[in-house]
DNA sequence: CGCAGGCTTTGATGTAAATCAAGATCAGGA
DNA sequence: TCCTGATCTTGATTTACATCAAAGCCTGCG
């Protein structure tokens, strides 16, 4: 457990214990307040659209429970996830009225929201609440980026086993517990959205999941119940670059 | 010429005109004194390595002329760029010890770097720092959602005329003029490049070229020097969606 | 119960881009 | 000048994935 989240589990977080990990690790109790006068929660169904792309947009959140996603879309209906909203993730951008993406409840949702006008005020007073916005979008773009190396670069095998590995992992997190060895899970996505998050098509990512069940690399109860024998094994399924820094 | 862009045309920004843009613009004579003293030039030729994913990075940077590319390797050797990087740009990440990319300088490259201690230090005094990068950084991150659209869903044709479009903007935008009618510029990146931009292989870049050209989409004056005889042409072929937000 | 509408799987076929393979073009150096 | 190596183009072939098509499988609801 990370120094950082063990002072938010010692804060009163009240009802919304996310909002600090978001926006407030370093907080103080006047900034609590200040934050708290300014919030609300929004609560959205499974598949419900929370803003659309070009929409008017005066508030950031953070997911509290559920999952969301972001997705871009072609004249033509070609679309494309590129943002998996977790609970803790934020969203939303200081500075732009308008929505970017078309933001949308995969399962059941709650949002913390801020009005962005006095969330923005905020910023300019309380350094750190920027500071940590920029590590966290920095953290992102990290994201971003890899998955810019899986969208160009990955075999649709290795695309499903590197979205099972992210899946598992940020599952894991969120339980406080390393995945080593077998880890269990339930797919928070259909076939389609996967798809739509790995550049595939929802047969291909049938497929491929078929013949990673086949293979012995992960286990499926039902359709969406996964568990995944040897984390490593998915890891070299993954391809990824396992030495992981730490050259010079 | 945005207004912020006056300002620093305004400032006294002696042979670092890039440094203001990238991190301090709103700056105040002080803190420019400041980065001055934390400041210094890194020159690098064509071809050579800034530095390595992995290595330790004791700096952070802003390109002041020549482009670099952050890249991602898999083991097997598939390169994946991950960013272009143009002047004015910002390479390096407070707060981390090791680069998470190679960057490599594509053409002869000159970087304006701060060592990184002193600059986080000073981004904890001076807020506006660190919201300046903030705003950078989700630029980045919007910019890197748009290619993973690009990646996932772009047959080889729009992704090279998306590039073609985005390196004429990027270009017109130095020059301070708007990219209306005929542009021409050099294409500062080899086919191997593109291709590595675009998760293709050289073939294809290569094919599409000579095919938006037999098309009068383009027209080129050896390999390198590209005209685009009408703009709005090569972005219907780079498919984007064209709304462009407002909606709602 | 039985049917309807999402999901999901699986099969047959098509195709865009990769791969393999020659050459062509160009710039720089002996 | 010609050679050399890097870059680029083009052609032939292969292949991974998309597309088209049909069924299977759940869940909930009349």
């Amino acid at each position: 457990m990370p120094m950082q989240d063990m002072h938010l589990v010692h804060h009163e977080c009240g009802d919304c214990p996310i909002r600090h990990r978001a926006v407030c690790a370093r907080c103080e109790s006047d900034e609590l307040a200040r934050l708290e006068q300014i919030k609300y929660y929004r609560s959205f169904q499974a598949g419900q659209t929370v803003i659309w792309s070009g929409d008017r947009m005066d508030f950031v959140a953070s997911v509290v429970t559920g999952i969301a996603t972001l997705t871009q879309t072609l004249e033509d209906g070609r679309r494309q996830m590129v943002g998996l909203l977790l609970p803790s993730d934020f969203v939303g951008r200081p500075g732009r009225a308008t929505a970017a993406y078309d933001v949308t409840a995969t399962t059941d949702l709650v949002m913390c929201c801020f009005r962005k006008k006095p969330f923005e005020d905020m910023m300019l007073t309380t350094p750190h609440v920027a500071q940590r916005l920029l590590e966290m979008t920095l953290d992102e773009l990290d994201a971003a980026r890899e998955w810019m190396l899986l969208l160009g670069r990955k075999t649709a095998r290795e695309k499903i086993a590197s979205l099972l590995g992210i899946i598992a992992r940020r599952d894991a997190s969120l339980k406080l517990k390393a995945p080593k060895g077998a880890v269990t899970f339930d797919l928070p996505l259909t076939r389609e959205e996967m798809a739509d998050y790995l550049g595939l098509t929802l047969e291909t990512v049938s497929r491929q999941v078929s013949a990673l069940k086949r293979d012995g690399v992960i286990l499926l109860e039902g359709k969406r119940h996964v568990t995944i024998p040897d984390f490593d094994r998915l890891m070299e399924e993954a391809g990824d670059d396992s030495d992981g820094g730490m050259l010079g």
